[in-house]
DNA sequence: GTCTATACTAAGATAGAC
DNA sequence: GTCTATCTTAGTATAGAC
């Protein structure tokens, strides 16, 4: 019997190509969109031939969609993990705010995730719905869930409350620095998330 | 002494090449973003041939940016007027709400333009500040100048605030519209905007 | 499965006639 | 100023050898 694989594990292959073809095409297509990414330069920076790419995935619109669907189910869901929130209000708020605020401008490939899934939404709307339901909807949800436990928020529409502090997160962080406005409209973070306590906590 | 045009007046001449070429680069660029446009395209949708695009303008980078210049200044800069918000706080903010949602979800080529504008933020910088200098920056001040107005806003920081407001107004619209999200997190608008009022004014 | 070499198309840009 | 015709490059995709 042949044994295409050694022992152990599945995991401890060396390494792919398809793995290197998928990481070349997440550079190039984050550098340059999907219009402006080029098929030889995938194959380049995976370090493999213009073939072997077209052999494993059958063209540039499928290298796209399966890539941008890896990015969103493997790399770019983790805003905070899934275990509900828990605790004390202005605690529990301020370490959210900062820590996704944190984690937003940080992460340069994941501001270039951002601008590639708006700037393609209208000729891959399934991609960018597949965003909102792997990263919009359970922050969403977490959130909620925590201001229905909570019975000092006393909230007539929780869910509407928390996409309007989501969205006020989110919004400032495509201003600043997706949009490159920090010196346009300046303002320190700190600022943004007392605001946002102040909003939702009073004072 | 030559006269290049007739009497009366320069906007009743007609109808320029360039402005032509301007509106086919329009509706190109809004529909395929700045690297899948073709300036082929260009020059038939303006009924012009591609060498007199190229009279007018350098090449497609120049095109490009003059167009989204133009837009900005002229087209989309118009969230609402520039007069100061005056009224009573749940009138105003709710009227505000309203009007600035419909516009923003009715007008399919602002949606467009946002996409190109996100999608090409960062090969184009400097674009994307001139749309946060002449949209967000005078939408946060206007804002920003009615809550300080007002004494019944007790706001620590009004523009922090602000920021939030439209962020959460903004985000909603980003989610819904362009990212094709309301099936994924429906949200009726009524229910966001009363959020809001609540979020602002009390009860 | 992977490569080299190539077919084919479309793109950006320009020369030169009128 | 505007057009037709064309140059040149770069792109997607595939054939065929190994």
């Amino acid at each position: 019997m042949t044994q295409t694989k050694p022992h152990i594990n599945e995991k401890e292959v060396p390494r792919d190509k398809v793995e290197s073809i998928l990481k070349g095409a997440m550079e190039e297509f984050l550098a340059h969109g999907y219009a402006g990414a080029s098929m030889d330069r995938v194959a380049t920076r995976a370090k493999v031939s213009k073939a072997t790419v077209y052999s494993h995935f059958q063209d540039k619109q499928r290298l796209f969609k399966t890539l941008i669907e890896k990015l969103t189910s493997q790399r770019f869901h983790l805003v905070f993990g899934n275990e509900p929130l828990k605790g004390e209000p202005k605690l529990v708020l301020r370490d959210l705010a900062e820590k996704s605020l944190q984690e937003m401008c940080c992460d340069e490939e994941f501001n270039d995730f951002k601008r590639v899934l708006i700037g393609e939404s209208k000729r891959f709307p399934e991609l960018a719905q597949i965003c909102v339901e792997c990263m919009t909807k359970p922050v969403t949800k977490a959130l909620t869930d925590y201001f229905i436990s909570r019975p000092e928020f006393n909230f007539p529409d929780p869910e509407a409350i928390a996409r309007i502090a989501i969205g006020g997160l989110v919004h400032y962080h495509i201003v600043q620095h997706i949009m490159h406005g920090e010196e346009i409209l300046p303002m320190e973070r700190d600022r943004l998330i007392n605001g946002l306590i102040f909003l939702l906590v009073g004072e």
